[in-house]
DNA sequence: CTGAAAGCGCTAACAG
DNA sequence: CTGTTAGCGCTTTCAG
């Protein structure tokens, strides 16, 4: 009636429970004799472990934890499918945690992942507070950070450049002639997406012996709607400007928007790069020109390293800076 | 050094862990002063329930599976994102599983899910094969279908009657003052997203006394570049037409940017309406008009089925067929 | 009100 | 080569 137990096909093939767990794990130690009753039972009863029992006593699950800001994002699930397809490869499950916006459910997630005793955690694009520190090194199991970075505690993380990115882009734009540069920028107290790439653009001005202007950035946040209205601020009153760095596909894309509707022709009349290249860059029209940030890769492999580390158990750190590239699309023209 | 277990609270209190263990469930039992021993030693020790052992012999892990074709789509995701929300609400993590395409490794998860001892499993977008059911009935766990069913066997499921929402879908062109109407559809052995919707919009045609042109429908694949290549194939080898019904906003996306390039006008020229009102839809230029499937609402919703089913263990179906709706946005325009 | 003890299904010594 | 046994950490009778 129940699913069967290892007691169950251990008495079927009239061995012992410790036999037929050997042959399971292929340890030596048995005839082949034995090991054909073995499987033979096995197969009759429809046996499956069961990973719980033996996570009792392993203490291991083969189960890790992510956690994200948003699951439904494009951002996180590029993320995520990387994460979860070389967790899978190793034999590891994954448990999705969405935080939600401020990381509310951050700490009772934490204590999910304890009590259900995963064997690590990949924490994505939020700062890692004290408190989730804390935690975390409680649980006595490994992390990594992916998107984000602690300058406090020595945690492996997984992200661009994002200060070398923003150059890039801002840089871009320099080299194809332009001058007069705007950006629409997230949050300046945003340690990850927002100061980073303003410091970047700055930097790139800075490096052209261009004067960095405070009227040409607007602070967007990284929604459609409020960089429409960034655009709409920069578009009457920042001085005159011919392209714009967006800090964010979405940003560039409401920037966008809003300048179909005035009638600004993209790039004749404007040029426009973005930031992420999440799979809608390419869909609008024109195709947006981009920073690509591969995202499945860092999950790949943010999972890698944390596999590595839970199975190896050393500790060591080893953080990565993949690199960024710009995708050069349609929506940045050369200034003649 | 280890982390503390219920033994070590005992100890600590001065009770036996059944003791403990009555408090911590908040069970009868036992004097107020007892209570304040244990809440005491817990909160000096740091004391966390460990899920797994519980697990084991409660026989629940108070986790589901959620099996995806594509984690990393704006689609699952949102649907993802319902299922994840409902279901912590009630106290339950979720593993995902990608099953990539032509569910590869829809078996080895179903196996996994086993061996983990999940209570239930969300199966999503994909044809339920006789395998797999026979694999989840082996389980004894109760299962939701999510954006598919199942003629054959009885299982609850949640989704939109596309069938329908394709008929509105057409209908709202006809009304609009259309009567040559095209459609990029899916492939048809879809029976999910790709016959139903066609179905639906030979039906609307009929209701109206239009001819069906098989000339005017253009299989394309839910892909960006596939659409086009229909979009192209329908504006060369069909009789004019003036507006399109694609069976996806992917789809319906990359003919509009094919238009555009031809120097089409949407919706001046031509009108288009989408299906799905996935978040770039609103993010188009101009913004598409589309059947709007509530995702998010529907993860949710085969979330709390779910739950129910584990909870009560009342093994009766009950699907949904969920409502979609049609949004209005800028790619329709009426045809005087 | 409280404790002892029997498992849940599995692994891993330890003895043969 | 194979079996016995002691747990893993927790819940839950069953006795006091």
């Amino acid at each position: 009636m129940n699913p069967p137990t290892i007691k169950d096909v251990a008495k079927a093939a009239n061995v012992s429970v410790a036999t037929v767990s050997r042959v399971l794990h292929n340890l030596a130690g048995y005839s082949d004799r034995t090991r054909q009753k073995v499987m033979q039972a096995v197969e009759e009863l429809g046996y499956q472990p069961n990973a719980i029992a033996r996570g009792l006593v392993n203490k291991r699950t083969q189960t890790i934890g992510v956690l994200f800001p948003h699951v439904s994002s494009s951002f996180s699930s590029d993320i995520l499918h990387g994460i979860e397809e070389t967790a899978q490869e190793k034999g590891f499950s994954v448990i999705v945690c969405n935080t939600a916006e401020e990381g509310k459910r951050t700490m009772k997630y934490l204590q999910v992942l304890r009590e259900k005793q995963v064997d690590g955690i990949v924490f994505t694009s939020e700062v890692l507070k004290d408190e989730y520190y804390q935690a975390i090194k409680e649980m006595r199991v490994p992390v990594i950070l992916v998107n984000t970075m602690s300058q406090k505690h020595m945690i492996p993380y997984v992200k661009v450049d994002d200060r070398q990115a923003a150059y890039h882009a801002t840089n871009y734009l320099i080299q194809k002639g332009h001058r007069e540069i705007a950006m629409i920028s997230g949050s300046l107290k945003d340690q990850i997406a927002g100061y980073p790439r303003l410091e970047g653009y700055r930097q790139a001005l800075a490096d052209n012996g261009i004067e960095y202007l405070e009227s040409r950035v607007a602070i967007g946040g990284f929604q459609l709607e409020r960089s429409r209205e960034a655009m709409k601020k920069l578009l009457t009153e920042a001085p005159p400007f011919t392209a714009v760095f967006a800090a964010s596909d979405e940003m560039a894309i409401g920037a966008m928007n809003y300048a179909f509707e005035q009638g600004i022709k993209i790039p004749d009349d404007l040029s426009i790069i973005g930031y992420d290249d999440l799979k809608f860059a390419r869909m609008v029209y024109p195709p947006l020109t981009t920073i690509h940030q591969p995202l499945t890769m860092m999950g790949r492999l943010a999972s890698e390293k944390l596999i590595s580390l839970i199975e190896q158990s050393e500790m060591q750190v080893s953080s990565s800076i993949v690199s960024h590239q710009l995708v050069e699309r349609q929506t940045v023209r050369s200034k003649p």
